[in-house]
DNA sequence: TGCGCCCTGTAACAATTCGTAAGGATTGAG
DNA sequence: CTCAATCCTTACGAATTGTTACAGGGCGCA
């Protein structure tokens, strides 16, 4: 298990190195930012942990790009802001961000939520190997996929993956920039082709009807979510 | 699925009334205790999603009592004290706590808090899934309205946004500005245009009469507001 | 009442996003 | 090298959503 990395992102200098110091006492790895534009240039090869944001930023809107980091990302995004006002941190939780911690803050303080954080999204990733659903028993050790009947389908690797990102988090809403940063994928003008692909194979070998699929639900605009009872053993 | 249970263990009566008030209203359902001997005793038959824990109680320690439920309820802990030390706050958070909330404290924000964390841990089963209202059912896990002979018929992410907007404040008015924000759009400048088609295509959906809509109803230069009797389950 | 202005409903169109069949690149085994 | 399996890419059709345009209705005002 390597260190968590955590990005900051704050124009003011003697905070990013107060902020950064600290994490790294702490056991973080951290990369620090001081324009949105680098910070969203850095993401397509790094895929951080926890991103720290300040919303006061000169060449964007902080709110949105929080908005984007939760939902689109997935990743854990709390914003340190000087503005104070009960109503920006509502705003600022409710779209999206797992926190909101007021300038002038405690470094001790934001250690302390950014382990809160990351003990609570624990990663999620089952260590069985099978997985029993809605009259399916998936074998990740055999790469086959059972049916009720007994009968059993092979599924490769790059299905295995969607499969197993889907049997980890049943009944939410995945999107695709999520898939693309848990699949290693890196971001290619036509990777989100492939995604659709491997999605659209995995459909077939669960039989699913694809003008009304029971299992691999599309959420247009937002990604996918995966419905079934999931059981690991 | 029901709407999530929170409980509040507070010794002052007052903020046990306030809180459970607007937890309530907010689509939760809710448990006071004023002591942590009741508390834990309905632990029996209850399990919470997430616990609203005072520090400051007069039958035990509040720190022992989080460390407990966080590690072997698996609970939600969220602390809110009246200790604002820096020192307070971080064993709390070490203990085990999801949160850490400073008294006095603005409902809105608890909210706002609850429903972050309920976002990153709950699989999709935060707000209830399943809602029903004057002779219709919708599943927002499967993106179906289900009219009272049970036939099923789909609607999309952006028609289920509004529609989930509606369904959490019925009977109130809600400002065309409320949905831009609460829709995460960014304001164009048209797009209350886009607002109205989506609700257009919802009352077609809803089997709405367009001279004399039933639940949607249009406040003219002010917002619309929906009417019917909302239960999630 | 009649007029003008602004707000809203919605049909029609355009842009975006998604599904999937078909072909080609890559890899590994023999 | 040949063959087969896998998976990415391309291409086109389908579904959805935003945008535009126009019709209709509310509201103030004379």
């Amino acid at each position: 298990m390597t260190r968590p990395l955590v990005t900051i992102l704050d124009d003011e200098p003697e905070i990013r190195t107060l902020l950064a110091d600290v994490l790294e006492e702490a056991g973080f790895d951290t990369l620090s930012f001081g324009r949105a534009r680098a910070f969203e240039a850095a993401l397509a090869t790094h895929t951080p942990d926890v991103c720290l944001v300040d919303l006061s930023l000169p060449d964007t809107d902080g709110l949105t790009l929080v908005h984007r980091l939760a939902l689109e990302q997935g990743a854990i995004v709390i914003i340190i802001s000087g503005r104070a006002q009960v109503q920006d941190r509502v705003t600022g939780l409710e779209l999206g961000a797992d926190d909101y911690i007021i300038k002038p803050f405690d470094p001790a303080e934001v250690v302390a939520r950014i382990r809160a954080r990351l003990r609570s999204t624990k990663p999620a990733t089952q260590a069985g190997n099978v997985a029993v659903f809605n009259g399916w028993t998936a074998h990740f050790d055999r790469y086959t996929l059972e049916d009720d009947a007994g009968s059993e389908t092979p599924f490769s690797h790059a299905e295995g993956e969607v499969l197993r990102l889907f049997l980890d988090a049943p009944k939410r809403l995945i999107s695709r920039a999520q898939m693309q940063t848990s699949l290693g994928g890196v971001a290619s003008e036509s990777f989100d082709r492939a995604m659709d692909v491997r999605i659209s194979r995995l459909r077939t070998k669960l039989r699913e009807d694809p003008k009304n699929p029971q299992l691999i639900k599309t959420i247009y605009g937002a990604g996918y979510i995966f419905l079934g009872d999931v059981t690991w053993s």
